[in-house]
DNA sequence: TTTGATGCAAAGGATTTGCAAATTT
DNA sequence: AAATTTGCAAATCCTTTGCATCAAA
């Protein structure tokens, strides 16, 4: 499982420390979904100290390189995934931040038809769940009245 | 059509004229969809000086109230617009910034019935489709290849 | 008049960038 | 050795906040 260096060699970066410790974190990180900033502070636990500034970097020529994704969730910071999952979509645990990914050809069939009717060329598309996962469901059963 | 005033009061907002100007603003805006730095220049446009703090105190008042819904669209800045209309998500133009609604049952209901399977307790959702729109596909054919 | 709203400028968080020093090929 | 990459700190972008002034009820 061991192909990172493969992965940035063929996208044309340099085989460094720092890029393979970040794409490692992202890889082990739960969910395999990390911030920037959560990348940070994996790292620094496993005492990498890789300035927040090359990982944004590290981060972002990795996205145009195709190899993980940017996600934008509702919250400002934004999310990283490896790219080497095929396409999903996401349900996002809005109060522990948990991800959780998901298919269906329904829906993304769907998404052909209306973009079509409208006349769009799609080239990309974000679907994100909004709501409680399971487990802070039974530790919040009612906010209110 | 000048409910304005009137949705500003039920809100327990008081009416004010920085209010009603970005709201009307908001209503106006090409497609009613805009970012609080666009209604700050089309307000300047029409003479009227309100500063970028106070639109953005107006805006957060309003979502919290529930009068306009905060779009965070890929890109940093957030896309606000009125919330007289009933749900629906989005189709956004890459390249010229245009902003569509649809509603699509058939993704509503499958939405819910992922969110159900996967035990989650679904309070919101975002969708958006990013691509060429109509117009704009002509005005570029291909850009590879 | 009392309460809430505005404007300004300063603060804040997330992300980017300039530049010299350090690494990879 | 040549070309990139890193780290740091300063800069930037978007948004929020503190506080004195001002307007609405």
């Amino acid at each position: 499982m061991d192909e990172i260096p493969e992965k940035l060699k063929q996208a044309g970066l340099k085989v460094t420390l720092p890029r393979i410790k970040i794409l490692e974190t992202l890889e082990k990180s739960a969910g395999q979904h990390a911030s920037a900033e959560e990348i940070y502070r994996l790292l620094l636990q496993h005492d990498e100290e890789i300035g927040v500034a090359t990982i944004y970097r590290v981060l972002t020529q990795c996205e145009q390189a195709g190899l993980i994704h940017r996600l934008q969730f509702e919250g400002g910071r934004a999310v990283f995934e490896l790219a080497c999952a095929s396409h999903h979509d996401h349900l996002v645990c809005v109060r522990c931040g948990q991800v959780e990914e998901f298919y269906d050809e329904v829906i993304e069939s769907r998404q052909r038809e209306i973009a079509g009717e409208a006349g769009f060329d799609i080239e990309d598309h974000s679907m994100v769940l909004y709501g409680l996962c399971p487990r802070c469901r039974q530790q919040a059963p009612k906010e209110d009245g």
